[in-house]
DNA sequence: ACCTATAAAGTTGTCTGACAACCTGCCGAA
DNA sequence: TTCGGCAGGTTGTCAGACAACTTTATAGGT
């Protein structure tokens, strides 16, 4: 009845998350030098093909760097990684408000961006810029809805930042971000769709407009406005409310 | 004279890259099967623990997950994590530009923190807020710069929005923000520096006072004079000025 | 005494072979 | 037709060995 004697897949796991945990704590500060897999082997009671996958694992996360000839090292923590979903292995889904969470991170970052590419944007990138904005109208005018025109769009914008970082994180975020089926939910007529795709292109519009006229300000908050009023639109849908929580 | 003929030590970090970029290439979609250990073996010409560990590091990379008995497949592009560095594997340090561009994105980051927190912060979210910038204080009469004090309180700031994203991953950029030495440079005399200090902590002022009015405006507009004046003298710490590309 | 070159030991990287645990699909029996 | 079991395939783990490299110790020369 109880879950057997044997952990079923959990070897190598468990090697991971104690060492990683160690360095993440800061038992095991950078520099330092972790055990030999031969060690490992022998104070674990495992063989050393677990052992070399656990390393092999923790070189992946950026926590540990090898020396052939001379050990692993607790890697400097720049290498790092960041990851949205908290709670890696075991595979949980995320939630509506997960999602909530990160879009609010998104509108931080693209509201920025919005007013470094009014500073910083070249004429070819406002140029690529107005052609994006040129191509959700064309979708749209052909009926469809266009979320892979809309996000080259935001991914142009933060493209002309010049600051590599910003499409890099947009683009890291628009996996977990996925607009498509909780858009459905809330429109539903043609004549409601329609309306409401076109005041999204005329919000995009005042966001080109404050770009290209070099105006951050402007550009800032059009940008604001337009994500924030999607947001709230998927805080209705998620039937959490303006949310005061003092 | 020549590296010599074979990279020393590639052989799993070859297949590693080759499989990742047939990943996030889109050549290997969500939910395929990628090719068994046998296979690999033979194709690629390695032993099969090499291929293990070019798995393992997938799989803690969050690209595949593996199921015994049945094989490897791609993951769900949920739980891929976001490296600041892109040139991970061959450490190269990061440059001065790499990180003014880290710290632009941290302060798109913060600036959003703080309006949340003027919207949400509970009394006792503030009260810590509060405490913390007295602590700055208190590091300062004692004559010491508080860089750990300081990052205490904007981690509290980002821990006021109820938004986990936010303080995770400010935490994640803390890492990579490493202000101590290099202020070391601009300011010298103790005069100076106590002045530079001083003007830091009036800064904070505003933004927790801002904060606790319950003012979203004014929290954002402080916490940005705050950062960009930061940003500011990295900027021309790095000898590169405001920078209009165009 | 100091420095250098060689040898030795220690450590990670790779290969080979084997068995266990588990999944999938086929096939035969009820 | 439906169910059970069986066989093959696949990942997980173990064991032993050798290669490539690093570090330390040692012996020798100056």
């Amino acid at each position: 009845m109880a879950k057997s004697r044997v952990p079923p897949a959990a070897l190598a796991e468990r090697i991971i998350a104690r060492l990683g945990a160690d360095i993440r704590g800061g038992r095991l500060g950078p520099g330092a030098r972790l055990p030999t897999e031969q060690a490992l082997t022998s104070t674990l009671g495992v063989s050393r093909a677990v052992v070399r996958e656990a390393v092999a694992a923790l070189r992946a996360d950026g926590l540990v760097v090898t020396r052939r000839g001379s050990g692993a090292y607790v890697a400097e923590p720049v290498a790092r990684p960041f990851r949205i979903v908290s709670n890696l292995r075991g595979p949980r889904k995320p939630s509506i408000i997960d999602i909530l969470d990160v879009m609010e991170l998104r509108l931080a970052v693209e509201v920025e961006a919005a007013a470094l590419a009014a500073e910083r944007a070249t004429r070819k990138q406002v140029a690529v810029i107005r052609t994006a904005w040129r191509a959700i109208d064309g979708a749209l005018k052909k009926g469809e809805g266009a979320v892979a025109e809309d996000f080259a769009f935001h991914r142009a914008i933060a493209d002309a930042t010049g600051n590599g970082q910003f499409w890099r994180f947009l683009e890291f975020l628009g996996g977990h971000v996925i607009p498509r089926q909780s858009v459905r939910l809330t429109v539903d007529t043609p004549a409601e769709r329609r309306s409401y795709l076109e005041r999204i292109q005329h919000e995009h519009g005042r966001i080109v407009a404050g770009i290209s006229d070099e105006d951050p300000a402007e550009a800032r908050r059009a940008m604001r406005e337009h994500l924030t009023r999607s947001l709230e639109r998927y805080r209705t849908l998620a039937g959490r409310s303006g949310n005061v929580r003092r």
